[in-house]
DNA sequence: AATAGGCTCAACCGCCAGGGT
DNA sequence: GACCCTGGCGGTTGAGCCTAT
């Protein structure tokens, strides 16, 4: 014997909502509450609607402080972050981004996000990237060059469980955006802290390149873990910085 | 102008966990 | 412990809109 249904399917409505079950449902609420209780809900508004249905539609549309229409960038970026991180658990991602439900982050993802950050690039993008890259450093090192070379992309970094935000900065080449939606592929990386008081960039770094492949797993959590070794943290009164290894580079997406 | 194919997003489906009996 | 009910969630669908031909 199947599971019951959780109401009678030939008697309910269903489809789009009109306007009138909509102020229905929204005056109720907005005077009543749900009572904990949304399988009763239609009947005491006279709604021929499902409780789920009605609850769908005040999470996802009628209840205040929604935000609808285009993501942003910073949006973008922190729900691809987070994805990496987490995967896709939508009512996570959703609870850091004030204003938009997990059914708007999950459509946006799979219609947008996906293909913008899944897609592998050509061959000639990928070497298009690399020489930009190597480029970038080249004149990063040897000319100690200003920071206005490259553009600041601060990142925050989600502890896996715990979803803490730690700032970090990354330093991307000037003009080149990149999404860090495959840091799954990277293979080493080098840690890089800069003293601020120090005119020549370049003289003051230390770095220490680690093969995150000999971490348990590559995310962004292990970034962390290597943000707070004590490469890192034993050098006092240095700002925090991280560049990456070209071949972290590899299969990055760039953006438009 | 007509039409096919792609895209978007609201809504539905079904599974699962947790609480109550 | 078994069963039922409900809320919550992620995956999927399909109507309507958009765009290219």
């Amino acid at each position: 014997m199947g599971r019951s249904p959780c109401c009678d399917k030939a008697n309910v409505k269903r489809g789009p909502w009109s306007p009138e079950e909509d102020s229905k449902l929204k005056a109720y609420i907005q005077q009543h509450g749900t009572a904990g209780n949304w399988i009763a809900l239609p009947k005491k508004i006279g709604l021929k609607r499902c409780g789920k249905s009605c609850r769908l539609r005040w999470l996802n549309y009628l209840r205040p402080n929604l935000r609808h229409g285009r993501f942003s960038e910073e949006e973008d970026n922190i729900i691809c972050s987070l994805y990496v991180n987490i995967g896709s658990r939508w009512s996570v991602i959703a609870a850091q981004l004030p204003g938009r439900t997990d059914n708007d982050i999950k459509n946006h993802w799979n219609t947008r996000l996906k293909k913008k950050l899944l897609t592998k690039p050509t061959k000639e993008q990928q070497s298009e990237t690399r020489q930009v890259f190597i480029l970038n450093q080249k004149i990063k090192r040897e000319s100690a060059s200003s920071m206005q070379d490259y553009n600041l992309k601060e990142v925050e970094f989600y502890d896996n469980n715990q979803l803490q935000p730690v700032n970090a900065n990354i330093y991307f080449p000037q003009d080149e955006l990149y999404y860090p939606s495959t840091m799954n592929n990277v293979t080493s990386a080098e840690l890089t802290c800069v003293n601020q008081q120090q005119e020549d960039y370049g003289s003051t770094r230390i770095s220490g390149s680690t093969n995150l492949n000999s971490i348990e797993s590559t995310s962004w959590g292990d970034m962390r873990s290597l943000i707070n070794s004590p490469l890192v943290s034993d050098y006092e009164g240095c700002q925090q910085d991280v560049s990456f290894d070209e071949s972290m580079f590899y299969g990055m997406i760039q953006s438009q």
